[in-house]
Formats: structure tokens, sequence, C-alpha cells
DNA sequence: GATGACTCGGGAAGTTTTCCTGTTTACCTG
DNA sequence: CAGGTAAACAGGAAAACTTCCCGAGTCATC
């Protein structure tokens, strides 16, 4: 286990909320630190390269916050959000990603984390979303946050589509062309084709990529 | 234009070796400060969110190390590079990405970086791989030493691309279409759709979705 | 100053996509 | 059972995109 650091706290009245920095890029680590430490209520009281070391530091060192990477090396983020909220269920964990990709956030939220933040967001943004963690909200990052919206409402445009329609977007997102799927499905390649510009206008995408993308997005594929 | 910050130069004997730093990401360029700043040979000089800032800074504050992300939004990293190798060709720029691929280090040191550097390394490698560059020497990073140098055996098809079919490639493994490449390059849409048809036929692809498939086979992309 | 590698984009032909349209089948429903 | 409705299927025409071929411009290099 490599512990990168853990910083003796100094105890002030009141107590500084102590964060927990998880990233396996020490470069990265001391850029939060850096913002981090400007704001005299916030206190970085440890940092991990890991998951695992993560999950095995919080025994030592509670901390109120832990800020964590998605994509480490290991186990993954998601398993590390995972085990740390089984051993602590009351432990805040603010995820810090650069996809901004709104169905990743999405999981890491439905998880238990208490806010999906990214690398694009301006500092003092990540600051206030620490804040806003600590009075028990959930902070997204803005970019996301629309997008995300958009997740979890009820009518998802796929679910608007006619059966053939779907069976057709699944092929497509598989990354099959019209060729292969009008003969698969014994139709003409002219109807095939006219399918996928029905999908494709029902779902608002323009090109076989962001189809791709919008099925991986809602969890049709993969 | 934003600038994100110029920090007056205190002149001292010897002179100190002066950087830019160039990512879009606040933390991550505060990150490296902070290292780079423990080291009393070098100085940050400048830093800007974008290359297009870089290579208009770059005007007013000659810098004898850019240290520069890939991928940025606006025009990317690799027409950032080329652009100020073609207007400064002198100027040192380390390449510091995190993508872990060979192919990419190759594209970007025969565009002309004098090195290329992941966010895995250690801060005390990267402080030397300042200090090699700053010798001559053309850093790279320890992971991706062997696998750039088997580079060179097999050729793959993606290396025989030339450098802006390379580039385009990227853009479209990442999902772009013809008209944003074609906008953030500068380019007539016509000129970035024969870039497509030369790349799909050296990759011996024949759709997006397989150039995609093929991006992600080869590492260069995820 | 000639050569070759690279970049850029126009022209023309071919293909695919889009939008509109109509026919056919199946299935409710009063 | 007639009549409305939803779905599946596909053709035609126009628009968009791709491909292939070509030439011009730049730049380093011999």
């Amino acid at each position: 286990m490599q512990l990168a650091a853990i910083i003796p706290t100094a105890m002030t009245l009141p107590r500084k909320t102590t964060i927990m920095l998880v990233d396996d890029h020490a470069v990265v680590r001391a850029g939060y630190k850096r913002y981090i430490e400007l704001d005299p209520g916030l206190q970085v009281a440890a940092e991990a390269a890991s998951g695992e070391d993560a999950y095995a530091l919080l025994d030592h060192v509670p901390v109120d916050v832990v800020i964590m990477d998605l994509s480490m090396p290991g186990q993954g983020g998601f398993e590390s959000l995972r085990r740390i909220l089984s051993r602590y269920p009351a432990q805040r964990v603010l995820i810090f990603s650069m996809h901004e990709n709104a169905s990743i956030a999405n999981q890491a939220l439905r998880l238990g984390a208490c806010g999906y933040l990214t690398k694009s967001m301006a500092p003092d943004e990540i600051i206030d979303a620490i804040h806003q963690a600590m009075r028990g909200g959930r902070p997204v990052a803005p970019a996301l946050r629309a997008d995300l919206d958009e997740l979890t409402a009820p009518n998802l445009p796929h679910n608007e589509l006619l059966p053939r329609e779907f069976e057709v977007l699944m092929m497509l997102a598989n990354g099959e062309n019209i060729e292969s799927i009008s003969a698969r499905l014994h139709l003409s390649p002219k109807t095939a084709s006219n399918y996928q510009a029905n999908i494709r206008k029902k779902l608002g995408v323009s090109s076989s990529i962001e189809l791709q993308r919008y099925a991986k997005n809602h969890g049709l594929i993969q």
C-alpha cells in the first residue's frame, strides 16, 4: 500500500472540513490541494493514489469528504466507490472525473456518490461543490446537469420507437451496416435505410457514431 | 483570449528556465506549477487554457519550454503544436498527455515535439524531463519507451498516415463529424472529407464505426 | 532549381440519406 | 363486420456525402 501523504491536522475551532484526495496522478492531486487549501475552511487530511489505498486509509484517517477520480488502475473508481460506501455508508464521496458523460455520472450518483464534478470545472466551482456536499447537497458539473435530467426523464426518445425501429436501432448500435441489417431482416436496403432515418430523427442524432453514443449512454449496449 | 496568469519574472543569475503551461484544466495547471516551482531552476512564466491562447501568448512571453496537453477543446493539441512550431521553429514543446499510447507519442514527436510525458509519471520524473529537454534531449515517458521503439518495426497501417491524416483520424475516432473537424482545423469540408477517404483506404475500413473500432483496437482511443 | 513529401481543395461520378409518398397487413372497437 | 388505426414495407426525387482523380502551393533538401 502506497500512502502518498498523510498530513497531520492542526486543530482549530470551528473544525475544518477534512478531505481525502484519491487520484493516481500526483500532479492532479497537487492541483486540487493548491486550490482547496486556499479555503480556510477546508483541509486536505490525506491522499491516496488508488481506490484500494483510499479504502484502507479511511480506517486510520476518517475524513468528511473523499474526492475521487473514477479512472484509476487496479480496481476502478466504481468498484472503489462501491466498497467504500458498503463499509462506510455515511461517507461523503465526491466523484471527480474527466469524463463529461451524463450516464457515467448517473451511475456514480446511483451508487451513492454525493456529487459528480469534472476537471473542466473552474476551481472555485469545485470548492463550492465541496461546501455544497457538506450541507447535504449533491453537486453536479453544470455541463452535465441538463443531460442528467434528461437521462432520468420518464419518456426517453428510444422508448418512442416502433418495435421494428428499436430492433434496427440495436443492430445499428452494434455497428452493423444497412446492407447487413436489411439482409438479416429480409428487408429492402431502402427500407432499412428509411428505418435508420426515422430512428435518427426520433433520437435526435445525425450520424452512426452519435447513434452508438446514444445507445451507450442509455445503457442499450455494453 | 483568456490569459490565465502571467507571473512577473524576478531576475536572478543564472537565469531560470521559463515555462508555459498549456492545459484547459485549471486544476491540472495548478498541479504542475506546484511541482515545477519547487525546483529553483524552473519558473512558470505563463499559463494558457488553450492552444490558441498559447500561440498568441508566445509572442508576448517567450519561454524556454512549452508544456502542453494534447486533448484540448478548440483546435486540438496537434494543430496547436503544428502552429506553434511553424511560427517558432526552435520552440521546445513538451507534450504532456494522459494517453499512454506510443502511436500518439510517435506522431507528436514526428511533428517536432521535444518530448512526450504522461500524467502517470512521478513529479520528479517530469521535472527531470524538463531539464533533459533543455539539454537537447527528447524525454519520453518510461512506460512508452519500449513501445515506441517497437513501433518502428511492425508497420501498422495507422503509422503510415501522414501527420495531418493522423490528426483527422483521432478526431474521427472520437466521434467528430466532418463539419466539426473542418471547422476546428480551418479546412474546407471537402478537404476534411478527402482526408477521411484517404484514412479509410489506408486503414482498410469502410465506415465511421469500423474506423472507431480500429482506433479502439489499436489503443488510439479509450 | 529540381525533386519529393506534404497539404489543401476542386470536379465528376457514384452512393447513401432524407423526406415524402403509397400499399399492405394486422388488430382493435363499436 | 365495417371502419379506424398502427405498424411494416418500399419506391421516387432531391440533397448530402464519399470516393477517386487531379493540380496547385509550400517547404525542406540534394
